[in-house]
DNA sequence: TGTACATCAGTGAACGCGCGTTCACTGATGTAC
DNA sequence: TGTACATCAGTGAACGCGCGTTCACTGATGTAC
């Protein structure tokens, strides 16, 4: 942390030089401590080292703020999955897959962000300017299963990118608020998050006509990785199977 | 709502007679008006007419207010499950799929329930009682997933119903939390929920050897449905494959 | 290079409010005899 | 059937607290000349 949020005003003067900055950066420290019910604009305040009032020439009020958080998390979040997607390298399945751990890394690693994003009650759709921020970050999932799609082999009916996406979208989103989350409502798990998701994607993948064994389908195999993780199921962390 | 919440003390006299239940209920209205983050001790109490002091006599504080909702809850949930369930008639593939149905209908009927129960951030871990009505809840899906392993077909792997019913259960929690909850935060979706989780469930049994046409297998022909919704992916709503 | 002035970003005191919690209390109910 | 008493479930007043918000203010910064 490097906003000084820890500097008093004897050091940093009169001007913070960086309010609002700072302040995003408290909330986002509260929201992660207690949640994003528990985090107030008086708080974040506080924590940067300022007085009570100095927030409102910034923001309207705790929900402009709460916004602004959740935008600026839509954004991490779309870097982070276009990064994940890298533009289908070295084959689609298996960046498809990145994108999926991508997506748990940040609820573990961005508990506030998740939570002011996915949980927070906003209204997301009936704030433009956010609702275009998700669907800039919902667009890398849909960009990476119109070109899955675009694999289906020869004898099977092309998938809808649309649906794949939102399939996709939705398994991430249940794995990562019931298991992957970074705070203390994460449930117990008897293998990782990550496992579990990938195991869950690579038989909706089968489910839908593609090979899943990690040697990918003829149009794919330019720069395919030698080898990957074995195929689903894994065998050890299931239980015994009887 | 028959829990005289509207009676005032002339009328019913000192003693409330049922503040308990009337306590809970209040909170879960409350809860769904106002998210479970805007939910008070005091506003309970004014709602079911009672002074401030009143709810200590049945609760500790907020927190174990908000638990036995969840407690609750996860019971109501189970009790739901079971029932869509109904010990895998007529047959177990849509006996499933019913299941996904009743997941999603109680998030959108029961939001005050699903948000104390899944986003209050009560660590259900830590609470035994808690945790173990949660896992008769999850015991549905899971019992169902054990049915559904058992009827693989001869020359497919038998899957690991534990890893099915995690598959199912973030499958139906992902499109619940995203697209089908009860509340503001809801994300708008060129289609019903139910027809989006069908369809993954459907394609992910595909993916994992079961017939999924609804003519079930041989073993659990006994008394099949004459017939059901199309085979995925259903026309229309998915947009125009290209 | 210096000065006057406008603008900006913060102060700090104050306010009303509702919350959680406590306390001694009291009305109602149930039970022993 | 009646009475005495214990127990229970609620009252209402009070408290300290922190919050959101406002206000007139002031110190710092930038700019025109």
């Amino acid at each position: 942390m490097s906003w000084r949020k820890e500097r008093g005003r004897a050091e940093r003067g009169y001007h913070h030089g960086n309010l609002k900055e700072a302040l995003l950066q408290a909330a986002l420290g509260l929201i992660a401590e207690k949640g994003a019910a528990g985090f107030t604009f008086a708080d974040a305040a506080r924590m940067a080292g300022v007085s009570p009032a100095a927030p409102y020439r910034h923001f309207r009020d705790r929900d402009e703020l709460l916004s602004s958080i959740a935008q600026r998390g839509f954004e991490q979040f779309e870097a982070l999955l276009t990064q994940a997607w890298d533009d289908g390298r070295p084959d689609t399945v298996s960046a498809f897959e990145r994108v999926g751990k991508a997506y748990l890394a940040f609820a573990r690693n961005e508990p506030a962000f998740y939570s002011a994003m996915f949980e927070s009650g906003l209204p997301v759709d009936s704030n433009p300017t956010l609702m275009a921020a998700s669907e800039r970050a919902f667009g890398i999932i849909r960009a990476a299963a119109e070109r899955l799609a675009a694999l289906a082999p020869p004898g099977t009916p092309r998938p809808p990118a649309m649906m794949m996406a939102l399939h996709i979208w939705s398994m991430s989103h249940g794995v990562a608020s019931l298991f992957g989350r970074g705070d203390a409502a994460r449930r117990k798990l008897p293998m990782s998050p990550e496992d579990l998701l990938e195991a869950e994607v690579l038989i909706y993948l089968r489910g839908l006509g593609f090979p899943t064994d990690r040697r990918p389908a003829a149009k794919d195999a330019a720069n395919a990785k030698p080898s990957g993780p074995p195929p689903v199921p894994p065998a050890g962390p299931w239980g015994t199977p009887k």
